[in-house]
DNA sequence: ACTCCACAGGAAAATTGGGGTA
DNA sequence: TACCCCAATTTTCCTGTGGAGT
């Protein structure tokens, strides 16, 4: 037992006691256990460390360096040690590179990234985020590369969004702007979990694509232990925790194909669950609940993020769901979908758009569909909610202009019901 | 064997909205 | 102000399809 101080009053215990005392104090920052803390040291990861050390040595040298391809799931290390490795580089010759980062998931247009990549260099607050032509900011960021003379180093992560989308143009013009026209010759870092990625490339990409390939592996129990036990002993004293917590948070992480983040999240939330509770020690039930309120999180934030109409059409699955289990397709989802435009005063969109939005929906893990044929009655998509119904209704709900749509089972009829 | 439903989903056209230039 | 360029989103148009009914 910690140092449980009660402080005794006459023989009153003051309420204001247990704020002045924590059962579990910090011993460190909270935030080392976060996705934006950068640590010192990477356990498990010398190999990949050394293979892309090795290869971007060449720039010390005045070479150019192949193209490296970084591979590996969600919390294997990836962006984590490719910041490492080139924050290194621009710690010994900082003076003869650029290095860049971009995020392809929200940066995915030519353009968008041509002006993220400008931006690294001084002196480009006069470009606007959109307006100019493609040409135009590509011939400028040629001007600014060249004229810096140094190398540019270009960290895409997320590389595989840049194929998927335009056709794989975005990713042809930026190996056009490092190749050929900047002369001095940079290098592209493209992060990706797709380990096809390389296969799905366009020949034409391909041929330009040199490359080094580093495989991320995902981290195995034991090895997620070593990565969280430097951290939580910077943030805790040995007193104020289980060793068995670290040991599950591992585990839970190892199943999540080896997601060191997920292992991480977990013990922060852990920690910050039995602190709200006044607990004693952080131990595996903490790590269970904080387990459950993580999964339910991701939910929220996802069912947020996501479009108006979006929110719409998973809300016209869930009703049709809820009204005739295991019939629920396209065609009854897409018109009770326009049933609840009218009711919240939206123009409701196509259907061949609500189509496309049930797709994204499937993307996201919410719902599930599976293309049937009824012979006469036509093809169409069986769609199901994969669950938890009640907690994506609430978060749907959550969203202001969906208020008119919080008694929508009782209040109306819709064209559903007269079908039947 | 043939028809035909109710869509799936690709391709292209149209619209929208940010920003520029004259 | 009018008009142009560009990217993203949405609509329009289209072809394809598995199998119950005939």
């Amino acid at each position: 037992m910690v140092g449980k101080i009660r402080r005794v009053y006459g023989d009153k215990v003051n309420p204001f006691d247990k704020y002045e005392v924590q059962n579990i104090s910090l011993k460190g920052d909270l935030s080392i256990l976060s996705a934006i803390h950068q640590p010192e040291e990477f356990p498990h990861r010398d190999e990949q460390i050394n293979i892309m050390v090795a290869s971007l040595s060449g720039i010390m040298r005045g070479f150019s360096s192949n193209n490296i391809l970084v591979y590996g799931k969600t919390g294997t290390g990836k962006t984590s040690i490719t910041r490492y490795v080139t924050g290194m580089l621009k710690e010994k010759i900082g003076d003869r590179i650029t290095a860049c980062y971009v995020n392809c998931q929200t940066y995915d247009s030519p353009y968008s990234i041509l002006i993220n990549i400008a931006k690294s260099f001084p002196g480009s607050d006069n470009i606007p985020p959109s307006g100019w032509t493609l040409d135009r900011i590509y011939d400028e960021l040629v001007n600014k590369i060249k004229g810096s003379k140094k190398t540019l180093i270009l960290t895409l992560d997320e590389i595989d969004k840049l194929v998927e989308k335009n056709g794989g143009d975005s990713l042809y013009i930026i190996l056009k702007l490092m190749g050929e026209d900047v002369g001095i010759g940079g290098t592209i870092i493209g992060i990706t979990n797709d380990s096809s990625f390389y296969e799905k490339l366009d020949p034409r990409v391909k041929s330009r694509m040199s490359r080094e390939s580093v495989m991320f592996t995902p981290y195995n129990a034991d090895q997620l232990k070593d990565i969280l036990r430097p951290r939580v002993e910077k943030v805790l004293y040995k007193e104020n925790y289980d060793e068995a917590a670290i040991g599950l948070c591992a585990a839970i992480g190892a199943r999540e194909h080896g997601d060191a983040r997920k292992a991480i999240d977990l013990m922060r939330i852990s920690i910050e669950m039995a602190v709200r509770e006044s607990a004693i020690k952080i131990n595996v039930d903490h790590v269970y609940r904080a387990r459950d309120t993580m999964e339910i999180d991701v939910i929220r934030e996802t069912v947020k993020t996501l479009p108006i109409h979006s929110k719409i059409v998973l809300m016209a699955v869930i009703v049709c769901g809820e009204r005739h289990p295991n019939s629920a397709t396209t065609g009854e989802v897409s018109s009770l979908y326009s049933d609840l435009c009218r009711e919240v005063g939206i123009q409701p969109l196509t259907s061949r758009r609500v189509s496309d939005y049930i797709s994204d929906l499937e993307d996201f893990g919410m719902i599930n569909t599976t293309v049937k044929s009824l012979g006469r009655y036509g093809r169409t998509r069986y769609i199901r909610i994969t669950g938890r119904e009640n907690d994506l209704k609430r978060f749907i709900l959550e969203d202001q202009e969906l208020e008119p749509l919080k008694n929508i089972k009782n209040t109306k009829q819709f064209r559903l019901d007269e079908n039947i």
